[in-house]
DNA sequence: ATCTAGGTAATCAAACTTGACTACCAACAG
DNA sequence: CTGTTGGTAGTCAAGTTTGATTACCTAGAT
């Protein structure tokens, strides 16, 4: 599975109703074009695909406010909403090591409960180490070790970055235990999208517990 | 880029003529189906490809010793051969961050010479350390952090991965400068495909500097 | 009044990827 | 000597991704 639908789905979400480039220019403003096949083409054939399948509804209106070509707007349905909440669940356990899905999925955490975030990142982590537990007992010994020469490099690379994946994982559900960030239910959301007209003014550093209440 | 032309190439070349099943045998005994998109429909899409572009040729022959249908062998070009190496520099010093191509150049690591391996790998390290000085200069502060909120987590959970990513090709630098594996030019090569008609005794565990001379 | 630089919104062909499916043959059971 | 299982080798249609390109409009410069 790709982001792609995920991060699509979501952006409609927030805004209610939106059209495709304003949902490209929020996953620009969240960088996932740097880390993520959110490209113009991929993200208005992802939005046209889902129209068609009923989990967006499109409204050919609008003939533009702001100069440029009418533009087409998607609202979400509720078939789509469940789709959403079926793929950011999905993309927060599963262990595909394709990092940019886990990304989309962080994105859009706080539109669960506190409680489900956690399970579900637990549950993560359980999935990382099974799949670690797995790896190394099937490519192991037999002939005795050594038998695979570099090409060893390739797993130890793998097993590597599961492990950082498990204790960033941990560290995340810390954060989370600890009280940082508003989620579903606790009041007013924070806003992870450009208001119409507004400027990029991205920002971000190491950030650790305490932080964003 | 995706990892599937460097794979495919490099397979065949080791075999020096290779048909297309051979190939596909050879990405699964390396794992490659799992941390890349090695399927069959792109591995033989690759070989079609490549053979258009002159970087393989194709042989129409080969009516099968072992039962089965006929098939068609490729053999590798000097423009292939070129290309191969240029995807390899490129996978091992690029970080685009899509592990797969780093996992497929390190299967063919050593058909490089161990100085430029290292000098490579030490571009890596480069590389990776000034994306993450550029990240997280050109999103931070600004309007002083806390202004992402949970969005900053995804930008947190990429610079951790990029900082394991460079620690752990430093512990590589250092097991190849310390002797480990067997480079080109260094005599009787490593053989990572199975010979014909072999079975498949995957293994590996932690590898560590002094094995596998 | 005209030109053009630049932002807005989207399309398109070409390439790639996927997963299911086909076709061929050998070997063995019945 | 017939059927059927299983491995070998590959194809195909449907879907996805990419990068270049188009079309539209505004605002300021000439």
């Amino acid at each position: 599975m790709s982001a792609i639908r995920l991060l699509v789905l979501g952006a409609v979400r927030q805004h209610g109703r939106a059209h495709g480039y304003q949902v490209r220019n929020d996953l620009e403003f969240w960088g996932a074009h740097e880390w993520s096949n959110a490209k113009p083409g991929s993200i208005y054939h992802a939005l046209k695909q889902m129209a068609k399948q009923e989990l967006l509804v499109a409204h050919e209106i609008a003939p533009s406010t702001v100069g440029g070509p009418p533009r087409t707007e998607y609202e979400i349905t509720e078939k789509g909403t469940e789709e959403f909440f079926a793929l950011l669940r999905e993309s927060l356990t599963a262990y595909d090591q394709k990092p940019d899905v886990l990304s989309a999925a962080l994105g859009f955490l706080v539109d669960l409960e506190r409680s489900e975030a956690v399970r579900l990142l637990e549950e993560r982590v359980r999935v990382i180490e099974q799949w670690r537990t797995a790896v190394t007992e099937s490519y192991t010994p037999e002939e005795g070790p050594g038998q695979l020469g570099h090409i060893g490099e390739i797993m130890n690379f793998w097993v590597t970055s599961a492990d950082t994946g498990a204790r960033w994982t941990r560290g995340l559900i810390e954060r989370i235990r600890g009280g940082a960030y508003t989620f579903a239910g606790e009041g007013e959301p924070f806003v992870g999208v450009l208001a119409e007209g507004a400027e990029n003014p991205y920002a971000t550093q190491e950030r650790h517990p305490g932080d964003a209440r």
